[in-house]
DNA sequence: TGACGTTTCGTACTATGTACGATCAGGTGG
DNA sequence: CCACCTGATCGTACATAGTACGAAACGTCA
């Protein structure tokens, strides 16, 4: 008989952590617990606790890896197109793992991946910006790319069939309560080729151009 | 002996929804039960079903009820100040309801308060503003605002101990390791003039300038 | 081999959402 | 005034969650 069974690998604080961060991408935050990641593994609940202190310092370690997965800005490169750079990466990211971002919130304590990320970026900020543009562009900037991650993942999948029997009701039903809303809708959320996705870069490079608009004021 | 004991309001769906927002505000809502919401209501966990038929419906409910509290923009105004008035009005309101914002994410199915807002600011950026360029603003504004309120509520409360003992771990131990971060935390952050709520303002007239003037150019 | 520190895990406690059916109150027809 | 009916209330119970506790299994060095 054929020792079919792969040898366990040594549970590790990583190991936890890369497997909760797979289990979420696919079930989802809230539906990420202790038994379901101990099935994943291959374990037990109860051995996980041995190398993690609790459920939330294992969300703390999986937005923090998160944060590891978005390109740094590139210092070669001047602020505006290495900031944009690290915008879209950061977007991708968050789309990717659309459950993160709700928790990016609520969790308190910054991972070292967090830092030094956002070491990065005001580094690269201060490389063109005063100290208080730098203020202003990180705020605003990361509000924008959080808030858009946030309306994105609240869209329906596309498929969603909920989704495109909503859209039918809409038509009919709203058109006179929600006039506005629906004629957007019709005329133009719903046109063939709208990509609410493509609202980003729009938006980005309005607020990365006014950014540098200002700057140059000064 | 005094009917000390006030008579028992008759239980209804509002009353719940009510009583669910009030709790929500003061322990935040994870942290909101259905066996908690019925003790604040003088009752009995299963009273509460026969009212609402899901703990998810009250969550929707709420959501529903903060997004009645923001101002709908006033159209005898311009779009630009109208939609200001109102991005202004639904940041006092996210940060007065900081358990909102990442509830406003899950949440699937807004409710009529929910839609009457968005219908109201499509129609008043439309009052002023290209079907195209509607989407542009509303996308970019929405992403703002709501990304904002999540920085903010990520925020510590001022007067919170674990903040302040963390001010001088970082400026002691991350002088070095992440000077970046650092400079602007002790250099700006830190100072006593400065107001991370003021960058909201900031923001929002740099978006709203840069979308007028977009506009324009069309 | 035996002793010991680490890792694993069986059991169990508490809290949660909520299904089911019993109870109760208040109005209605006799 | 009473029997009855309908809808509101709630007691009990079950499945699933996080995780504390202590026992068992394992690896290592003497």
């Amino acid at each position: 008989m054929a020792t079919a069974k792969t040898k366990r690998q040594p549970m590790t604080r990583q190991r936890v952590l890369s497997a909760a961060l797979e289990l979420a991408d696919e079930i989802g935050a809230t539906d990420l617990t202790i038994r379901r990641l101990a099935d994943a593994l291959e374990s037990k609940p109860m051995t996980i606790y041995h190398h993690v202190p609790s459920k939330d310092e294992i969300l703390d370690g999986i937005v923090d890896l998160v944060f590891a997965e978005i390109d740094l800005p590139d210092s070669e490169l001047d602020w505006k197109p290495a900031v944009r750079a690290r915008c879209v990466s950061a977007r991708h990211v968050l789309t990717r793992h659309s459950w993160a971002v709700p928790l990016m919130e609520s969790r308190r304590s910054p991972g070292p991946a967090t830092l030094r990320h956002h070491d990065a970026v005001v580094a690269c900020l201060r490389g063109g910006l005063s100290l208080t543009m730098t203020g202003h562009a990180y705020a605003t900037l990361d509000a924008f790319v959080f808030g858009f991650a946030i309306q994105e993942a609240a869209l329906p999948e596309p498929g969603d069939e909920m989704a495109e029997v909503a859209a039918e009701i809409v038509t009919d039903e709203l058109a006179e309560t929600f006039p506005a809303l629906h004629e957007f809708a019709v005329e133009r959320a719903m046109q063939p080729g709208y990509d609410f996705g493509d609202e980003f870069e729009y938006g980005l490079d309005l607020i990365l151009d006014a950014l540098a608009e200002r700057s140059r004021r000064d």
